[in-house]
RNA sequence: GGCUAGGUAGCUCAGAUGGUUAGAGCACGGGAUUCAUAACCCCGGGGUCGAGGGUUCGACUCCCUCCCUAGCCA
């Protein structure tokens, strides 16, 4: 067994997480789970980074304390995270006690051991909002090329590089004013101390050889002292024996990956050294995205090595999600904040949309809206649901229980035999390859099952056990190839297992089918994707994200109120387990939401059960719009009589809790649950 | 500007060390079928492999130049 600790890249606490952060994460979490699947003990860590110029200035702005800000956006995070099946085993904060304790005794242990050095430099600085500037937060014209209103470290236009002194007519982006320039004192860490080492490490297999080439030219050019202080005003940690100066937020970010398996070690009563210890035989990863190789395989190895840690087993960088061809832009519209998404879709048919797409290089990974749904609704739905859906009738009639043997085991042997290939694939994070094979055996499945026809030898009798016998193979591929999935579909491969009346234990389970057993009643375990749909993730921002029941905005003036108290209403009359049990609640899809005219507390809503539309009036306009309701998943009362109301038929009831002071909250399942579920 | 990576059918992508007619899924056309969520199965059309030059008996695959895209430049 190995013992692995894994990160993904932490994210920065000044805003939502776009489907940006969200692929990193899912590919993260898919290597996760796969490895805990195959036995070994795998252990998830991130947290947000929160420290910063830009976090002290949106606070500013908001009119609220840094500390208030971040914990909204925490709470976002946190939320978004969950609701796409992203398993962390600790979610922290680089502003932690865990993180201040650590970057205090890293930075200690590196000036001690002469790694930290003094250097006055010169900074623009802003003498009305009292605050030095970093490069990006100074405008003015290219002395270069004289485009106007560029940035202080580089210009767009020609590519010049330079010191924000060097522009034309400079100009704070804080206050407005001009920026004057001004000494001040910073501690260095000494980089290139430890070029030998790093020189080694990046070419011992801890990073991909075309990662490892683009570090070649920083060795080429020579590697620099690195600034790890800024002046107050700064959000961020000071540093210890320098009041007024504060650790760069790049170093304490890394830190922050030591500080939440901190969290967990003191949590759950593990040994932290035995991850980071100096002897520690655990595995170490961080997957992050190529635009931060920089700090992670040079600074933080160098940093961890001086302060006397050890150094990741592997840096694994992924490339930029583009959408539709296009970077993601707000202007475009082609910007996707993950609340957004989750508003509208399950989280799974996106994480095996990015699994099918991701392989272990930086290329970027295109998303386009038209080849999602064709990839799901064709792969997932058509082909790998398709062969239960289409067995489990026959094992029903034939009984409710698989056969006792296989008719062909050679078949199964193949897939069985798979799984070796596929874990190499997953393991090499390779999810495309895993998925093209997965694929194909999905079509190969189908395949039998047509070369068989089960239905034509359904309509002799005497054939019935020829019948059972094909579909128990059929079920059995079926099942093998669930549970190659189950790192990517792990909520539709737990419903899979529950129908197959066994979980998923081990990634070798697929060795051996699943003979003689009971099944469970199939219920559908995904629904397509309507196109519909998926192209409203291109409506404006703020349309739907404004919905009362997104979590906190970023942004938040102040903590949320708390809710009313609602628990004053007496309990109704007690009623018999017979009696609920003649409620027919169901999980339901809202295809479509309406304003109705003339009713000024109604929307006319058309729910999905899974196969079946029926139109519902409800009372809840006070507290939704249309458009933040598409696509949710709610619960409904299947068996409620129709109700003729002036409007139309309303065929249902949809759930919705109250607080008796006009709050309004729609009954939702947790992600994974599909339209026509029944709920009980 | 420098560096790193990418540019393969309408779309999204596979193609180890150069070697018979360049592959898949989706989309499209035709056929078959009705067990399955208008799913599945069979057949087919469709590409001068970014452009130009070179090395070679032979290059999508190696070399050079150029064009386009993305990221990084502490």
């Amino acid at each position: 067994m190995r013992r692995i600790l894994v990160t993904s890249a932490l994210p920065y606490a000044n805003g939502p997480l776009h489907i940006g952060h969200v692929l990193e994460a899912v590919q993260t979490d898919i290597w996760v789970r796969f490895q805990r699947l195959a036995g070994h003990e795998c252990l998830y860590v991130c947290a947000d980074d929160t420290h910063g110029t830009p976090i002290m200035l949106k606070a500013q702005a908001d009119g609220v304390t840094a500390e208030e800000l971040i914990a909204g956006v925490g709470a976002e995070h946190r939320a978004t995270y969950r609701d796409f099946l992203i398993h962390h085993d600790t979610f922290h904060s680089t502003h932690s006690a865990e993180n201040r304790e650590l970057t205090e005794r890293i930075f200690r242990v590196l000036d001690g051991a002469g790694y930290i050095a003094r250097r006055t430099i010169h900074q623009a600085y802003d003498a009305k909002a009292e605050m030095f500037l970093p490069d990006r937060y100074v405008k003015g014209t290219c002395p270069v090329c004289g485009t106007k209103d560029q940035y202080g470290d580089s210009c767009e236009n020609c590519g010049a590089t330079y010191t924000p002194a060097d522009l034309i007519d400079p100009v704070s982006v804080v206050s407005g004013t001009r920026p004057i320039e001004r000494e001040s004192e910073h501690l260095f860490f000494t980089l290139a101390k430890f070029e030998a080492m790093l020189r080694e490490w990046t070419r011992s297999g801890a990073i991909d050889g075309s990662v490892a080439n683009k570090l070649d030219e920083w060795f080429k050019t020579g590697l620099r002292d690195w600034d790890i202080s800024r002046d107050a005003p700064y959000f961020g940690f000071e540093i210890p024996g320098h009041p007024g100066k504060f650790f760069y937020v790049w170093l304490d970010a890394p830190v922050g990956y030591m500080a939440a398996s901190l969290k967990l070690a003191r949590d759950r009563g593990l040994d932290w050294d035995a991850w980071w210890g100096l002897g520690s035989t655990a595995e170490l990863y961080h997957f992050i995205g190529k635009d931060i190789l920089y700090f992670h395989t040079l600074f933080w190895p160098a940093v961890l090595t001086g302060a006397g840690f050890r150094r990741p087993t592997a840096v694994h960088a992924h490339g930029f999600l583009t959408v539709n061809g296009q970077k993601m832009s707000k202007s475009r519209g082609t910007f996707i904040n993950g609340r957004h998404y989750l508003e509208r879709l399950p989280p799974e048919p996106l994480r095996y949309y990015f699994a099918a797409k991701l392989a272990p290089g930086i290329d970027d990974i295109d998303m386009s809206l038209e080849d999602f749904v064709s990839r799901f609704n064709s792969d997932v739905v058509g082909k790998l649901v398709n062969i239960a859906s289409r067995c489990a009738g026959f094992i029903v009639r034939g009984g409710g229980r698989l056969a006792a043997a296989l008719p062909d085991p050679a078949l199964y042997a193949e897939f069985a035999a798979a799984r070796t290939r596929i874990a190499a694939c997953y393991d090499g994070r390779d999810f495309g390859a895993a998925i093209r094979e997965i694929a194909a055996l999905a079509d190969r499945a189908n395949q039998y099952i047509d070369g068989h026809k089960p239905w034509n030898l359904a309509k002799d009798p005497a054939r019935a056990a020829d019948v059972l016998a094909v579909c128990t193979e059929g079920i059995n591929l079926f099942r093998a190839l669930m549970l190659y999935l189950a790192p990517v579909l792990p909520a539709m491969a737990e419903n899979a297992a529950r129908f197959l009346g066994r979980p998923f234990g081990h990634w070798d389970d697929a060795a051996t089918p699943l003979l003689g057993t009971a099944l469970e009643p199939y219920v559908p375990l995904a629904t397509r994707l309507d196109p519909k749909l998926v192209a409203t993730l291109f409506a404006p921002e703020g349309v739907a994200s404004a919905a009362p029941v997104a979590p906190p905005e970023p942004a938040a003036k102040a903590p949320p109120p708390p809710a009313p108290a609602a628990a004053t209403v007496a309990p109704a009359a007690e009623i018999s387990i017979e009696e609920f049990g003649r409620l027919d609640l169901r999980v339901a899809r809202i295809a479509a939401a309406e304003l109705v005219e003339g009713a000024d507390k109604l929307l006319k809503l058309t729910v999905d059960l899974g196969g079946e539309t029926r139109t519902v009036f409800a009372g809840i306009r006070s507290a939704y719009a249309p458009e933040q309701l598409l696509g949710r998943h709610v619960v409904v009362v299947a068996n409620l009589k129709a109700r003729k109301m002036r409007f139309g038929l309303s065929e249902g009831m949809v759930l919705a809790a109250s607080d008796g002071a006009g709050g309004l909250f729609l009954v939702a399942p947790d992600a994974g649950a599909a339209p026509g579920a029944r709920v009980k």
